[in-house]
RNA sequence: GCCCGGGUGGCGGAACUGGUUAUACGCUGCCGGCUUAAACCCGGCUGUCCGAGAGGACGUGUGGGUUCGACUCCCACCCCGGGCACCA
């Protein structure tokens, strides 16, 4: 007998020649099918280095889908691309001189073979790089139509700059108030930005969580984000400049209770209402100190509040008080309004202000022991028509009288800011805007378009874009007046180019247009995208934000982008994140090398639940290549007994082991079938192969060629989702068939019963005895039949039994007293 | 502080809507077979405690509760992981 030895080496590379000559995955936007569409969708790796374990893992877990999808009677869309703009190979291209280009280039091709190795099932024809100027054509294209219909827009804003270096940094590039490079601290600075009006989507980015069916988490991550806050805007007159101040609050029935108004450092008017004043100088003083400190350290709530008088007053519309005016960093210019009525008897931070500087604390509403006091009561010390009221119901009297005469009125605020999209970076999708000194910001046209990406000597930013130094490619012309005019020298934000990634696979190779809507519409929207946590929100909201604005642009029909979404866990070594930083990466290069893909690919899925973390182990490797080598020897064995052919899959007269072993299989098509039913419960599916496989061994000497020959070609149908390459040979051997041509096996539901079950027999929920008995026998034959047990009566006699709990095809449990 | 997720054997984990002995499957460990030998492979055992044994008792983070019956439901608490964090 020859030696069997499962040998990946030799039957991985096979399958994955079948599959690149045949282009097997591959499927075309025209052809004309019956069956159902299925989008499914892992997350775009950004191709830095080689690929890892977390990549491993959402392959593992998109292709489980993918095969599953197809072989049960779906036409499946399964593309790859890389995101391939962004940091870290510019970082790389500063530190080395390597044009980013190049060293991305050196990236993706480590990551198209690796995914070949690892038996991806993709459809290479619709493969793109976001930095191809091909790709990036159509995002500046999209940033055009923004920008035409108001959504993109250009305003001052802080950014984030490094007094050594001379240049912006982006906010992942400071650590601790510093700048990562050379450890200068960063100080804030005005620069013009573009912005995309994200903002004008919060409502409905917000309602349609609703209609999407993600993780629980992952929504509730997005509403915090979005935070929609309903209350109204209520506005405090400053009479000395004759200034109306609107402030936005949550709590008006607070406000006969504000005995202070406070402006955010940030806020265009503070130094003009100093001004003059005893306090002018220590107001620039403290706006100074804050706009040099960093953000993270001046938001942290625990620490003491800080601030300065203004020395003005403001008026509070509801009672005509004056109140003092002050600038405190604990007022943020980005929400609201950046200014603020103060209740500190009804609000925690501005009681921790009053108490600091000794202000007025005054209760409005009736409750709690002391105050501050946040919950509900009676509305006291707020004037007859208020006083005794409920505070919920006081808060609508209020905001409706003071509607009245134009004072306030409902209001919602979200905390959601627009879209800050201008990086100070080279390696980038550039903006298509040339500045002119006559006709402003004009648009590139779009005959024009792409925009190149030009090369440059130096990637060092230096305060500006290093485009800025492409002399020859800044100095152009205005598409407008034809006058000398100066090229944007800002690129995107990367995010913009993976909030529309997923739409051009649709139509890759499209060069009229970033897709046509009609073949859009055959794929779109996404119906199972699979990828890490961490883009829970930047990532999602920014392609949900994409896809409603291009849907009221008419450029497409769809509501959300990805209907479903399943986020995998983290792979950790002994516990911990794996990082570079650490020295604990494991690389899946040498697992592959040395067990095969297919070994890794199912021990990734077999280690735990794909959603939870999980921890890499060798010897559990080991394990899951011991049972994909004893599924290929049962297979490579019981073809030497007889050549390929059709599977004799007759229950008719099959009885001892061949029953036994027709029925495991049943019971594991049944099984791993709904495991992968709206479900990702992988490692229970392959589980259950591995029960299967057992029976197989176990039975072996008792059961029928044929039988084992069905159950063995069961096996590798059902694994193949997670160990392609093993599967397909093995089903192979013994049918002669390809495995992804056949439909998913189907379970005969007359295999899941058995004529005889165990019961259990309880007496007082405690289990004493079990008996055999027929599978359709009734209550009262059960009852009578566990009545008869020596163990039962043992324990009922001289009792009384007050009632009889009988489950059929379960248990009878005697209630005994 | 707030919001999620999670606590089950030596380890990763299973138990789908409360219903048979909780711990499937895999790892580890132990025993046996094969082998000149080892590896591979094949078969078996492996929750804890008491007991020579048959057997018994206890066991799903802790404490209560509901139920004939609870890993599963309810209340309170403890611990671990993640996210957000002065958002008015």
């Amino acid at each position: 007998m020859p030696e069997h030895r499962y040998d990946p080496r030799a039957i991985e590379p096979k399958w994955q020649a079948i599959w690149e000559r045949e282009q097997t995955w591959h499927v075309s936007n025209d052809e004309a099918t019956d069956l159902p569409k299925s989008y499914v969708l892992e997350m775009l790796p950004y191709p830095s280095g080689e690929p890892h374990m977390g990549h491993l893992k959402n392959y593992a877990v998109g292709d489980a889908v993918a095969h599953f999808h197809r072989r049960t009677g779906r036409r499946v869309l399964h593309p790859i691309g890389y995101d391939a703009f962004g940091l870290p190979a510019e970082n790389h291209a500063i530190r080395t001189g390597e044009h980013p280009r190049d060293s991305t280039a050196q990236s993706i091709a480590q990551f198209q073979r690796e995914f070949r190795e690892w038996g991806v099932s993709f459809d290479w024809s619709r493969e793109f790089a976001t930095s191809d100027p091909r790709v990036y054509r159509w995002t500046q294209w999209l940033f055009l139509r923004f920008l035409e219909r108001g959504l993109a827009y250009r305003k001052e804003a802080a950014v984030n700059w490094c007094p050594k270096d001379a240049t912006v940094l982006a906010n992942e590039q400071v650590i601790d108030g510093r700048c990562e490079r050379c450890g200068t601290l960063v100080e804030a600075r005005q620069l013009e930005q573009w912005f995309f009006r994200i903002t004008d989507y919060a409502e409905r980015l917000l309602d349609d969580l609703a209609t999407v069916d993600w993780p629980e988490h992952v929504v509730t991550m997005q509403r915090n984000w979005i935070g929609r806050s309903e209350g109204a805007e209520v506005t405090f007159r400053c009479e000395e400049l004759g200034i109306d101040y609107p402030v936005f609050t949550t709590r008006p029935d607070t406000l006969f209770g504000v005995t202070f108004f406070v402006m955010a450092p940030e806020h265009p008017d503070v130094l003009r209402l100093a001004a003059g004043t005893q306090h002018e100088q220590a107001v620039r003083e403290y706006v100074n100190r804050s706009q040099t400190e960093d953000g993270a350290e001046r938001g942290a709530a625990e620490r003491e509040k800080t601030g300065v008088p203004l020395g003005r007053t403001v008026v509070n519309p509801v009672n005509g008080e004056e109140i003092p005016m002050w600038v405190a960093d604990y007022v943020l210019m980005e929400y609201g309004t950046g200014a603020i009525m103060a209740v500190p008897g009804h609000d925690e931070r501005d009681f921790a202000f009053a108490t600091r500087f000794g202000l007025e604390i005054r209760r409005v509403i009736e409750g709690g022991d002391a105050l501050p006091y946040a919950g509900d009561g009676a509305i006291v010390n707020s004037g007859p028509r208020f006083d005794g009221m409920q505070n919920r119901e006081a808060l609508d009297a209020i905001v409706a009288w003071l509607d009245g005469d134009g004072r306030g009125h409902r209001s919602v605020n979200f905390r959601l800011r627009d879209w800050l999209l201008s990086r100070q970076r080279y390696w980038g999708c550039p903006i298509p805007i040339v500045h002119c000194d006559g006709c402003g910001l004009v648009p590139v046209p779009d005959d024009e378009l792409p925009v190149i990406l030009p090369d440059v000597r130096d990637y060092k930013p230096k305060g500006r874009s290093p485009l800025a130094t492409a002399e020859e490619w800044v100095h152009t012309s205005c598409p407008r007046c034809g006058k000398p005019a100066l090229r944007e020298t800002d690129t995107m934000d990367t995010f913009v180019d993976s909030s529309w990634y997923f739409l051009r696979y649709c139509d890759a190779d499209n060069d009229e247009a970033p897709w046509d809507p009609d073949v859009l519409a055959r794929w779109a929207p996404v119906d199972q995208y699979i990828g890490g946590v961490e883009h829970a929100i930047l990532h999602l909201m920014y392609a949900r934000f994409f896809v409603k604005a291009l849907a009221d642009m008419g450029h497409l029909d769809m509501r959300e982008p990805f209907n479903a979404l399943f986020t995998q866990g983290m792979i950790t070594r002994e516990g911990a994140k794996m990082s570079k930083s650490k020295g604990n990466v494991i690389s899946p290069t040498p697992y592959v090398e040395r067990y095969g893909a297919d070994t890794a690919r199912c021990y990734i899925l077999f280690i735990g639940p794909p959603d939870q973390d999980a921890d890499w182990s060798d010897s559990g490797v080991e394990g899951v290549h011991r049972f994909l080598a004893r599924l290929w020897r049962l297979g490579a064995e019981l073809a030497e007994n007889g050549a390929p052919g059709p599977l004799d899959a007759s229950t008719d007269g099959a009885s001892g082991d061949d029953l036994e072993l027709l029925r495991k299989a049943h019971w594991a098509i049944d099984k791993v079938t709904g495991d992968m039913s709206g479900r990702f419960a992988f490692n229970t599916a392959i589980a259950a192969v591995m029960e299967l496989v057992n029976e197989c061994y176990s039975r072996r000497d008792g059961a029928s060629d044929p039988a084992l020959r069905f159950a063995t070609a069961t096996a590798a149908s059902l694994i193949f989702p997670f160990a392609p390459h093993t599967g397909a040979e093995v089903y192979q051997l013994l049918t002669g068939e390809r495995v992804w041509d056949e439909p998913w096996p189907e379970v005969d539901p007359t295999l899941l019963v058995r004529d005889e079950v165990e019961i259990a027999l309880q007496i007082n929920g405690k289990l004493r005895d079990r008996m055999p008995a027929a599978s359709g026998a009734d209550r009262e034959q059960l009852e009578t039949l566990a009545r008869a047990r020596p163990r039962v009566q043992a324990h009922i006699d001289g009792k009384d039994v007050v009632r009889v709990v009988v489950v059929p095809a379960k248990l009878v449990n005697f209630v005994v007293r």
